[in-house]
DNA sequence: ATCAAGTTTGGAATGAATCTAAATTTGGAA
DNA sequence: TTCCAAATTTAGATTCATTCCAAACTTGAT
């Protein structure tokens, strides 16, 4: 387990210290999706040591930028992390702000002659089921 | 054209303030992706009254709900708008943070039973050909 | 003309994210 | 082992897009 954190962060030329080893771990142990608080919160309720919020917001765009999580931007202020760098798009109930991991199949965008794609991000917004439920009273 | 403007305002259910159709009408004059800032500056250098900040945000906020403009999230702090509400995905260039339309089709998305998807957004991220060329040398 | 509702406004407040400069830790060279 | 430069962490200050607020203004219906 950690060992695998570990290795993910050394084939990723990171240099595996110990608040880095605890920022990704702590992320791969959830399904949602935290933004930077909820997971320094997380981060800070089950370590031994305290991280600073400014180590995390490093580490964060460390490990984005190298690839081993994903940065889901919504129309929120406020950017949210997730553990799995596996292509899928996300759906982002408007009412309870609510992040969705959703199916669906990447279909090629035509980019004009010389660009790069780098990454790809498919969002859909609507209302989730609850969140329709409760509107219908 | 000041008439299509305001027939937008009003098939829309807004009332067409000056400050409102100036504001579409600038949008509308533009193929780029301007952020409120530059919006602000585009409508201030154009039009006789000055339009304050606070009405620019208000007004944005209520296109965006009424539909008739697209506001764009990328992975920047601030966000962008553009009057094209046709769908399509969008180039995010990460080196001159510019963003482009680009072609690519909808394809459906598989949301759980009771979701209501009400937009879609598709963002593509890499580096544009002008900042390929650049970093060649 | 009058009034309530809708709209605009400048300036204050908010808050996520970044910056800074100092302290701490690290890995490898001597 | 000891030392040092480079990498990392940190608390607190700062930034800055956006929102909030409460007062002023505009509008359209009566």
């Amino acid at each position: 387990m950690k060992d695998d954190i570990v290795e993910t962060l050394k084939s990723a030329d990171i240099r595996p210290s110990y608040q880095r080893v605890v920022i990704l771990k702590t992320l791969r142990s959830t399904d949602k999706h935290p933004t930077a608080d909820e997971l320094l919160q997380m981060v800070n309720s089950s370590s031994e040591v305290e991280i600073s919020r400014a180590t995390l917001y490093n580490t964060l765009q460390l490990f984005d930028e190298k690839g081993i999580i994903v940065r889901v931007d919504t129309n929120s202020h406020e950017a949210h992390y997730e553990p799995n760098i596996d292509f899928h798009p996300h759906f982002v109930c408007t009412q309870c702000k609510r992040i969705f991991d959703v199916e669906g199949c990447w279909h090629d965008v035509k980019v004009p002659k010389g660009f790069i794609v780098h990454s790809r991000t498919v969002n859909v917004g609507g209302i989730c089921s609850e969140c329709a439920a409760k509107l219908e009273n």
